[in-house]
DNA sequence: AATAATTATTTGTCTAGGACAAAATAAATG
DNA sequence: CATTTATTTTGTCCTAGACAAATAATTATT
């Protein structure tokens, strides 16, 4: 039985949005303590782990709050396993293996495959995999956390590894205040990185005002910001714009995340909303700067 | 200009406190907006970072905000500055150099001085300074993030490398739900690492609840955990019972943090308020580990 | 005088129910 | 079919009051 504040953190909703969603949908009711101060219960924190699921894919409220536990787990279901071929041997790790079996599988993969294709053929699908084994109660919040940090921990490495060299374009990828969209991030700068571009990873948040002196200091060809589906549309083509106006016109500016899909369009800005087009904005991106330079 | 909700992720204070303390002490009284919602200035932000460090080295709202801004600055540079002797290689890293060059300077440290020594002598010194110039306004939020993110990451590191050896006990370092107290309990982490102890680090918050299975799969030795000073000592207490209840007897359970400081006493705990302390606990329960084993 | 037990104050989190703009959807228009 | 305009949905913010947990101050006790 944990407090509305507790559930609000395991959750990432707002105490707000929650006693207004029951207020409007009846859900979740919990029970009260002595004082009359909210109580959920664990259930109640796997439903709305469920929600918050659905939510993210695009579903909302109203939609979601219209059927009942079991039909929102049906659909849960039903949006996950679309995209079916399982890999077997990415299942018995997320599953099974130990701590440091994952770290050798991983590194395996890795070396083998090299950056690119180990984050499109591994790192993305293993990720699907955390979600759904988690949907379906085969893999606990512990196991996922676990498997995930070993993915960052690896990731992280190779952003950091070798190649300080001088005429290498540096890009800067920054979490602004109020995100915590850890990992897509990092998968885009390995992306960049293994495309031949220094990659810059600051993961704590910091505010907007400070980015175009941090970007000026670290002497670096581009800003990449990540904006979350949480991220007001109209905050992120303010702060884009915002940035664009303080940072030096040599500068680019790459804005990524599910907030800035169409509509926010900018000069002198790269849009890019998929993961899949990096390959291809990198490439494009790195002959410019070396032109530029050269 | 920025909202509460903005405000309260900046600096970490919730927005009914924040409320509440304008009620109560008249600061931060914002601006506001035509819909007569609370706009914070970027000095209000400033001062109220001050106003969470001096609250975290234990002065209570009623003396801090019986002080004005610049009682409050005054009050928060004696604090900081009365462990003068500054390392000026550590201030001038802290300050100039560039990601890669603070990257090859503490490394070249760690190398030279081993974790443990790097840790007392650079680490901890390290945060320190970053505090410090963070106040007096020489170092930049994101200076202070940039600088902590490389050496969180060299940590890091140090806890994967090598020995997956079967005979070295492992534990288990563990975030709470509610807690975000990451690099004291990486520090500690290193700690028990360089004593010859496996250990394994789950950086994002799970439930109490979890643990105990998570313990068993991965056959560790001892569990650890940090409780931040926000923490409520109550609860700590409770969870902290609760898990030596579930969690199989020959496990040891490790509890830090300012939380935890004294009064927490339980059987079969073992109680680490300061970073200190570890270089004999570990050797101590090495040892012991040793004996049971062998 | 030092320690333990009481009482008072301080502090953060919670409650309720109302308000309103931004985002998303539906409807109406060119 | 593409735009504009109305309508609904949704999350965040508001006020003001309540109360327990934590801390400080006071009193009683050894």
């Amino acid at each position: 039985m944990i407090s509305i504040q507790q559930l609000s953190q395991e959750v990432a909703i707002g105490t707000d949005t929650l006693r207004i969603w029951e207020r409007r949908y009846g859900f979740p009711v919990p029970q009260r303590d002595s004082r009359g101060h909210r109580r959920y219960s664990d259930q109640q924190v796997e439903e709305l782990r469920i929600v918050k699921m659905l939510q993210s894919l695009g579903y909302r409220p109203n939609k979601i709050f219209a059927l009942d536990a079991a039909g929102r787990k049906t659909l849960l279901d039903k949006e996950l396993d679309q995209n079916q071929p399982e890999n077997t041997a990415l299942l018995q790790l997320a599953k099974q293996l130990s701590p440091h079996e994952i770290d050798r599988d991983l590194r395996g993969r890795l070396e083998k495959l090299g950056p690119t294709n180990f984050v499109f053929q591994v790192a993305v699908p293993l990720i699907k995999t955390l979600d759904r084994g988690w949907s379906d109660g085969t893999i606990s919040i512990a196991r996922e956390h676990l498997v995930s940090d070993r993915l960052e921990q690896l990731l992280k490495e190779q952003l950091a590894d070798p190649e300080p060299s001088a005429t290498t374009p540096q890009l800067l990828f920054l979490t602004l205040n109020g995100e915590w969209h850890k990992i897509g991030l990092l998968l885009a700068a390995v992306l960049f990185r293994s495309a031949g571009l220094g990659c810059l990873l600051i993961h704590e948040e910091l505010p907007l005002s400070e980015v175009p002196q941090l970007a000026l200091d670290l002497d670096v060809a581009a800003v990449a910001l990540s904006f979350s589906s949480h991220y007001p549309t109209r905050q992120a083509k303010k702060d884009l714009a915002l940035l664009r106006n303080k940072l030096d016109p040599k500068i680019r500016l790459i804005a990524g995340g599910q907030a800035v899909q169409d509509g926010v369009a900018l000069q002198n800005l790269i849009i890019c909303s998929e993961l899949e087009q990096i390959p291809a904005i990198s490439s494009k991106l790195l002959s410019e700067l070396r032109a530029q330079t050269g």
